[in-house]
DNA sequence: AGCACGCCGACT
DNA sequence: GTCGGCGTGCTC
């Protein structure tokens, strides 16, 4: 053996005895990925999901991406104890997880976790045994026993002796004798079977012209490759939904290994809505929101993490799941501030997915009837394209909308409804029509005060307001959830019978309508009201089989209903949500009277749509009688561009809580001296955050705000390095924060 | 997120 | 004297 051949085997077990290191992320708020050493023989690659000892347990994580530095002690590095069969984390998928932890500024593991919320999925029971038929006759076929052969028979697949039994309408016992007597064989099965396959070819419903042009041209992106986001502008009833099906039949049908995504909030998300996407592909979409065991989730989890699971209809979370080959995304109902999580991780979910397109160079459709101003301001700036289905499928009209001026016709003293809203209720009930009493506020009245000392009830340890809740006799905190029984003697100054309501709630505006319309039919809708969701839709689906002539309800009726017996509404209080500071409220404000308005009248018959105000002049409010949607968006619009808010500059908060006031203050002082100066930046605080005071903690928040092109995320990286944060204070970056009050 | 380590109150 | 409360800090 020559010195040459030497040195090569030499260098190879030099190779060979440095050992492979990679980069192991784990789904805890942890910041950075940890070092470890590879085994021999075991060659891992970004994404494949390993076990390894972290501190004094084994612990489930991703191989990422990055090489192993040299900054870490080799004495520290461990190894790798095992890779999980599963299929890994796409290399989109690292790179989606990356910039989310980048743009809202939260531990890289915070979002890790987000997508591996079933990380047990990976490892799904092994026990589960599924019978089939062997063919052999039992001796003995009695009735129960034929009803399990012909079921085993009609399923094909095995299936588990409970599912067997079930649907032969017989005890498991059945199944297991037949099992002893040879008829059937078990064998182990995978506890999560797959979704059927999608079908883009089965007929689309019928769509009017408007709604053919609309699909066409999302077809055609489809295809083609995208041009940048698109929104798919129609009004309530114009059939949005079968046009964006369309659009995802394409993508299916493109690319047989193709995942489409389709996004909408959770409240939306409705039965009968999957049903409908049922119905267009022919199988089940995977779906995915809280009501989901945890069963369902894993199945959900492994199936869009080995691609079969193809159509995934979800909440926003649905955006993270671990997808194979995710081909089209589509945000319905994308102006819903539903989108915006607010714990944990805080992200806008409809933001993130325009984001996830465009790092996968995908096609994304935003669909509303009311679309935020930022989409908007998007469009009109060329970055995003527009299709508009102008006209309501068939012949319903849009309703007409009038605003009644509270000062000139005041209710009657201690009632809400004015003289044109009671006269419309009247019309609409002799015309045999339905109405629908709106009003946003939950329980009897807002706010309990005492007339003697002026006394407010507040939550302990909190700045909220107690809410009456008459039917429970129950002063309730919405925040917090604190509820005590209603007190007769006011808690400060001991006057007994001195507290009074004040202001109205749906429960109060249920109490004058119940004098004054004794023997209509009536319901009240609100989630205190309710207790389940089934009430929730029996009183819904009440309301549409006309069984109801008066409902009293809050926000949860205002989306995705459709009462076609429904001829008037009245708005109790359209001024709420126009006082206050938030950036968003007059927006908000006209996309939920909007939603409102287009329950009435969705088919042949025109609605009326009465709006109570103390401000008829208020822009959003004349705006929404006028119908004139453009003009309110082009007047929010020039407002927002004059304070250099959103979409015109960028915003962030940062909020510190702790239990101990004076070290969060001092903290707060620490923060306010480290703010470096920077052009196009100013900083807002340290203020009382929203909701000053929660379960027990303080809160303080400041407020950023750049010009748009500032590096939002360095001047909040570069200001917090500088701070040392004592372990009693928390802090969060909130990006693109939503709530201000 | 876990989990260990550590430093102060009421018990066998 | 110890058992155990949960504040603080670390995990390759």
């Amino acid at each position: 053996m020559d010195g040459t051949d030497d040195s090569l085997r030499r260098a190879a077990e030099t190779a060979e005895a440095a050992p492979a290191r990679v980069k192991v992320l784990f789904p805890l708020p942890l910041f950075q990925a940890f070092d470890y050493i590879a085994p021999p023989g075991m060659t891992l690659a970004p994404g494949d999901f390993v076990i390894a000892p972290f501190g004094p347990r084994d612990a489930l994580g991703v191989v990422w991406r990055g090489e192993a530095g040299e900054d870490v002690d080799p004495a520290k590095l461990k190894t790798i104890a095992e890779k999980l069969e599963a299929p890994p984390l796409s290399p989109e998928m690292i790179g989606f997880i990356d910039w989310v932890a980048a743009y809202t500024m939260f531990p890289l593991g915070s979002v890790l976790r987000l997508s591996m919320r079933s990380g047990d999925a990976l490892r799904p029971p092994q026990g589960l045994i599924g019978y089939r038929l062997t063919g052999e006759k039992p001796a003995r076929v009695t009735k129960a026993r034929q009803a399990v052969l012909d079921a085993a028979k009609a399923a094909g697949a095995p299936l588990t002796a409970k599912e067997l039994a079930m649907r032969a309408g017989v005890g498991e016992g059945v199944v297991r004798a037949l099992a002893e007597a040879g008829a059937l064989s078990g064998e182990r099965i995978d506890p999560d079977p797959p979704f059927g396959a999608p079908d883009p070819d089965l007929p689309p419903k019928p769509l009017s012209p408007a709604q053919r042009r609309a699909a066409d041209s999302l077809i055609a992106m489809v295809e083609k490759g995208p041009p940048g986001p698109v929104l798919l502008d129609g009004v309530t009833g114009s059939g949005k939904t079968e046009v964006y099906l369309e659009a995802a039949a394409a993508a299916l049908r493109k690319d047989p290994t193709a995942q489409v995504l389709i996004l909408i909030p959770e409240i939306a998300l409705t039965l009968p809505f999957l049903k409908r996407i049922e119905e267009r592909f022919g199988a089940e979409p995977a779906a995915w929101h809280s009501d989901v065991s945890s069963a369902g989730r894993r199945r959900v989890f492994r199936r869009v993490l080995d691609g079969s699971a193809r159509l995934v209809v979800g909440a926003r979370s649905a955006l993270f799941l671990p997808y194979r080959n995710l081909q089209l995304i589509v945000v319905d109902e994308e102006h819903e501030p539903a989108y915006k999580q607010e714990d944990g991780v805080i992200y806008q979910g409809r933001d993130m997915a325009v984001a996830r397109a465009s790092l996968a160079k995908i096609p994304i459709i935003l669909a509303s009837a009311t679309p935020s101003l930022e989409t908007v301001v998007n469009v009109d700036q060329g970055r995003y394209g527009i299709e508009s289905l102008p006209a309501r499928f068939g012949e319903a009209k849009m309703p007409e909308v009038r605003l009644v001026d509270m000062r000139r016709d005041p209710p009657e003293a201690g009632r809400w409804l004015s003289p044109p809203v009671v006269e419309g209720v009247d019309q609409a009930l002799a015309a045999k029509g339905q109405a629908l009493l709106f009003l946003n506020r939950r329980g009897y009245a807002p706010l309990t005060i005492c007339r003697r000392c002026g006394h407010r009830m507040k939550a302990p340890h909190s700045d909220t307001w107690l809410v009456e809740h008459r039917f429970e006799n129950k002063l309730v905190c919405h925040h917090t959830g604190f509820s005590m029984p209603k007190p007769q003697a006011c808690p400060a100054c001991n006057a007994v019978g001195a507290l009074a309501a004040c202001g109205p709630g749906v429960e109060r505006v249920a109490e004058e309508t119940a004098e004054r319309w004794p023997n209509a039919r009536r319901a009240v809708l609100s989630s205190d009201t309710v207790q389940s969701p089934s009430e929730m839709r029996a009183i819904l689906d009440a309301m549409r089989n006309g069984e109801i002539d008066i409902l009293i309800a809050t926000q949860i009726v205002a989306k995705g209903h459709h009462f076609p017996g429904l001829t008037f509404v009245g708005v109790v209080d359209a001024d709420m949500g126009l006082a206050g500071g938030d950036l968003r409220a007059a927006e908000r404000t006209f996309q939920l009277l909007s939603q409102v308005a287009g329950r009435a009248g969705r088919e042949a018959k025109t609605g009326r749509v009465l709006l109570q105000t103390y401000q008829p002049d208020a822009p959003v409010l004349q705006a929404l009688a006028g119908g004139a949607r453009d003009e309110f968006l082009a007047a929010e619009a020039q407002g927002r561009l004059e304070l250099g808010f959103p979409p015109y500059g960028r915003l962030a908060a940062v909020i510190l809580r702790a239990r101990d006031e004076k070290l969060l203050r001092e903290c707060a002082r620490a923060h306010c001296e480290a703010a470096p100066e920077a052009p196009g930046v100013d900083l807002w605080g340290p203020a009382p955050a929203p909701l000053y005071r929660l379960r027990g903690e303080t809160r303080i928040r400041f407020l950023l705000k750049t010009r748009r092109n500032v590096d939002i995320q360095g001047y909040l990286a570069a200001w917090l390095s500088r701070v040392k944060l004592p372990a009693a204070v928390r802090r969060v970056v909130d990006i693109d924060p939503y709530t201000f009050l």
